[in-house]
DNA sequence: GTGAAAGCGCTAACAG
DNA sequence: CTGTTAGCGCTTTCAC
């Protein structure tokens, strides 16, 4: 039963301290070339690595970050982190991923146990949270950036987008092409800022026409595509259709379009979609989806910095609005001519049966 | 500035010793109800949480399991850690994720780091690493578990399925269509035992039908849509064009299909086209893609059980075999009547031009 | 430039 | 049932 080689076992190897070892591991300016050498053989010899236990006790520092994500299924999610990742380990970080599964009091949880785990930052996404995170946070001193949103006004560093207003620019694209009769299948807002957001631009863009975007055009689904699925054949089954759905994401829209082919709809003759996000499988579906892109990898990077920034001095950073943009693909087409022009959604006109399967 | 609490601070403001409030955090048991009750006040007044370098130091152990995966941009890795993160969680155990990007050094390194960090046990995916690895591993008498794989002969304990097993049957249903002319786009095989196993697999299948599959029919693409469709279209360039393209994930399946429709080929008329793992874009494809479905979900499952029996004495525990499942779907149809009937690859049949676009 | 020594916060014998 | 007391492996003054 081999013994984990220790600093001491390195030392005496060495024949030297164990302060010089460890200066030869963490300033190998302050030791004379010939000892650094002499240090570096035995622990090449031994196969040394340092306890990170002992230098997180004694140094009260851990190189490590821990980010808290809603959960890892989920392409976006896990492009930003690997972009985070690659570059929190090109600075000798590590990073730790958690997951919330969109629920607070687990996000609340995850965000203890990596401080306990004695993270010199965290990553935190959205802003949505109780006051009382937000306190223990602060109480604990630990730095820490929100992603994936961003707003004028935000008391937080973050580094994000603005997804009230790329939300809205998708309905005006969408009113843009005649439509007059939208629907949305949102994602869950419930402790979801961006989802909120989302919603909110969309519906302001509606306003600004006069029309509203309420209860039975408005349906919340959970991240699944078969969620998509059954919200959008609920709305298409009712009379008075919708002819265009804005989802509140791309795995919402692949699930409206799949619902909306099983209903016998065409897209987007019969009915438009639109997602949010530019995941891979947007430009798979046929007719492919129109959609925002975000630059997930480059939301990483921005947070990487920020937090590296964050953690050396009191230093103050400055949040960073990421730039989307809306990608016109297949799925949105002009408004059929069936439907009616401007009337609000209770206007009452009927089709109840509707085109059929192709 | 606050101090962090410590034990210390709790012990005094309890009136107890810091022993009394190590065993109220870890064998509550053995503590007196009262006593108990005083300390947990304590705690919760101060916001206590364990110093975790602290507790790694003194007790040897974290509490912690480290996975190095390939790459978190990739929907099957981030469904099985999923699960496998659920049921440690379950355990009080925490699980660190690590990616490689499907490099063998960059897998060492990870693997080095965990250890550093003092985890208790590792998930590793595949078995194709240098010896030097395990040793290292069997150095330290970390506990280590291999997912994604399973041979019977296997010397490490592993929960995965047979690739060769599932491939070979791919190719067999593909025969089984009548396609004789049948090329595969295969995962890099470098380092990646189970994308060479998918290929053996392919390749046994068809040579118990005295067929070839070599070069300009064998194709290696990395992980991207865009690699898988780059691949079919070359193949389907060609002259003597595949009738079937085998290929070796669903990604590259995704891509080959995009491939083929932009060369000017129906999917399945033209040509037939099937998977492996079945993510979730393989049924949003038009039209579905076939392929083997894999458990992902439970395969995290069980490396947590095994996992967790692993850490705990010296108890041995036996390798699991998950079942896969082929699902035949729209991408895959019967052998268009143009192509030649079984003959080898090369038997000069020629058809200079395409169908055209649809 | 290097060594001696004092902890960092916690657990685990061992006494009582 | 509870307290005393060694460390765990490392960093970091402070001398030399």
């Amino acid at each position: 039963m081999p013994h984990r080689p220790s600093l001491e076992d390195v030392a005496r190897i060495a024949g030297v301290s164990t302060a010089t070892v460890s200066r030869v591991l963490n300033a190998p300016a302050r030791v004379r070339p010939e000892t650094r050498e002499r240090v570096e053989r035995a622990v090449e010899r031994l196969g040394y690595t340092p306890h990170f236990g002992g230098r997180a006790l004694a140094s009260n520092r851990t190189d490590t970050v821990g980010a808290v994500i809603p959960t890892m299924e989920n392409a976006i999610f896990a492009r930003g982190l690997q972009a985070l990742q690659e570059d929190l380990a090109d600075a000798g970080v590590t990073l730790l991923v958690a997951t919330s599964n969109y629920d607070k009091a687990q996000e609340a949880r995850q965000i203890q146990t990596l401080l306990a785990r004695g993270v010199d930052g965290l990553v935190l996404v959205g802003e949505a949270r109780d006051d009382a995170v937000y306190a223990y946070l602060a109480g604990r001193a630990a730095p820490f950036v929100l992603v994936w949103t961003w707003r004028a006004d935000c008391s937080w560093p973050c580094v994000g987008f603005d997804n009230f207003a790329a939300a809205r620019d998708v309905a005006e694209r969408v009113l843009g092409f005649g439509h007059r009769r939208i629907a949305m299948i949102a994602g869950v807002t419930r402790d979801n800022d961006r989802a909120r957001s989302r919603v909110q631009g969309v519906r302001a863009a509606l306003a600004d026409r006069g029309l509203a975007l309420e209860a039975p055009f408005l349906i919340e689904a959970d991240y699944r595509i078969e969620a998509g699925s059954a919200a959008a054949q609920r709305l298409l089954a009712d009379t008075g259709r919708p002819t265009a759905i804005i989802c509140g994401n791309d795995v919402l829209g692949a699930g409206a379009m799949v619902g909306a082919r099983a209903a016998g709809y065409r897209v987007p003759q019969d009915v438009s979609i639109t997602g949010f996000d530019d995941i891979d499988i947007a430009q798979l579906l046929d007719p492919a989806l129109s959609t925002v892109h975000v630059p997930h990898r480059r939301m990483g990077r921005m947070a990487a910095k920020l937090l590296l920034a964050l953690r050396d001095p009191q230093g103050t950073v400055t949040s960073v609005c990421i730039e989307t943009e809306f990608i016109e693909r297949g799925s949105l087409g002009v408004s059929p001519p069936s439907a009616p022009e401007g009337g609000l959604g209770d206007d009452g006109s009927r089709q109840s049966d509707p085109h059929g399967p192709l």
